[in-house]
DNA sequence: GTCTATAATTGGATAGAC
DNA sequence: GTCTATCCAATTATAGAC
């Protein structure tokens, strides 16, 4: 799937606009996705261009007609873990329900778009030194602002009473390091559904409650 | 402080063993500790020994009196939030009290050394892959460990009932990539006592308790 | 233990044929 | 769009004087 944005770039988009991108993923999307995969396991100044070139079955010299630079596949990767989701799952705080029925909408499409993109998310976050210092402003522009939506729905579920948290901001960072850190250790040989329900009784019935029970 | 393993090394020890590491900290805590703050600003790759010595008024190739190479100032950095805490702060959960004081005891002594050594903490976080595979295992194990006697000191306190989980392992890790995540953001100007004792209640009053509310 | 000078290698990127 | 060949810049690390 050609989820992730800026894969396919004008680099590779065909003459019939309506061809079916999700189906070839192109190859742009190829590319990143080894990438990704040799970013996170050696870190991204480790990896040659020549390595990636191979995984994908080509010289390095060939890599530059999909992208004009390095930091260009590491930039296409870290957007679709970052202006993907905000354009995808934020639509999810705005539809029916409660806060937490809506935060948890989120939370579960976020955690699933995360281990279906494991490397790309570690990448994501790790490597944001790596960029060219307009592509790491854009790349913080999106996470502030799902950030800053999650803080929002924390808050609007204080005011109906369904949450209990003192501090709005800080709960939701705290919400979003703990999932986020799901990429750092994730193997796929662990139960998808009892994961995503475990983090969010974490995060709803735990952190986001937390200032209903005062044990110490 | 002294209190990063590894930074007073046999290079700079000096002849009489019983002189205070801990005041004058020595010229390989000081590069050290330049290092790690422009490793963590722009990366491990992308800072040159050249870098690091004009912060610390010496010629790249000086630094190499102190450190037999860059990676191993990386290891030094990374050693100090990993095998230090291990040795300091673990003990706090053999302490006196129940699991939920002790472990309330342990995250306090481990946000704020974090907070006192955020970029140390930042570079031993992402910087792993720059490490060379003995040194990455060892880090590595180092973690594990710890959060090993995390879940040890979770489940402890799930058989006493005083927290409520499902599952310790996965709980203690929320946790710590919780309380980890605060070093990707954490800046001065914010109140340390009143940060700390917010994740304490988020872990103990929040994730910890989660399974004894069943909101949705 | 610090310096100047430089070796040695790596790796991103380009030129131009096909 | 892919190839071979190559350039070129950057940077770790070393040699040897002081």
């Amino acid at each position: 799937m050609s989820e992730v944005e800026g894969v396919d770039g004008p680099g590779t988009r065909p003459g019939r606009p309506d061809r079916p991108r999700a189906i070839t993923g192109g190859r742009r999307a190829e590319i990143a996705a080894a990438a990704a995969r040799f970013f996170a396991e050696h870190g991204y100044h480790t990896v040659g261009m020549r390595e990636i070139a191979e995984a994908v079955g080509m010289r390095g010299a060939s890599l530059y007609n999909h992208f004009s630079s390095k930091e260009e596949v590491l930039y296409a990767i870290a957007l679709g873990m970052t202006k993907y989701p905000v354009e995808e799952h934020l639509p999810l705080l705005d539809g029916e329900g409660t806060p937490g029925t809506r935060l948890a909408a989120l939370l579960r499409a976020h955690i699933r778009h995360l281990a279906e993109h494991r490397v790309e998310h570690l990448v994501g976050l790790r490597e944001l030194t790596a960029l060219t210092p307009e592509h790491r402003a854009e790349i913080t522009d999106h996470r502030r602002y799902y950030q800053r939506r999650v803080r929002d729905v924390v808050a609007a579920g204080v005011r109906t009473g369904e949450f209990a948290v003192d501090n709005p901001s800080l709960a939701a960072v705290a919400v979003l390091d703990m999932v986020n850190g799901i990429s750092w250790w994730l193997h796929g040989d662990r139960d998808l559904d009892e994961l995503v329900e475990s983090y969010v009784a974490f995060a709803l019935d735990g952190v986001l409650q937390h200032a209903r029970r005062r044990s110490r």
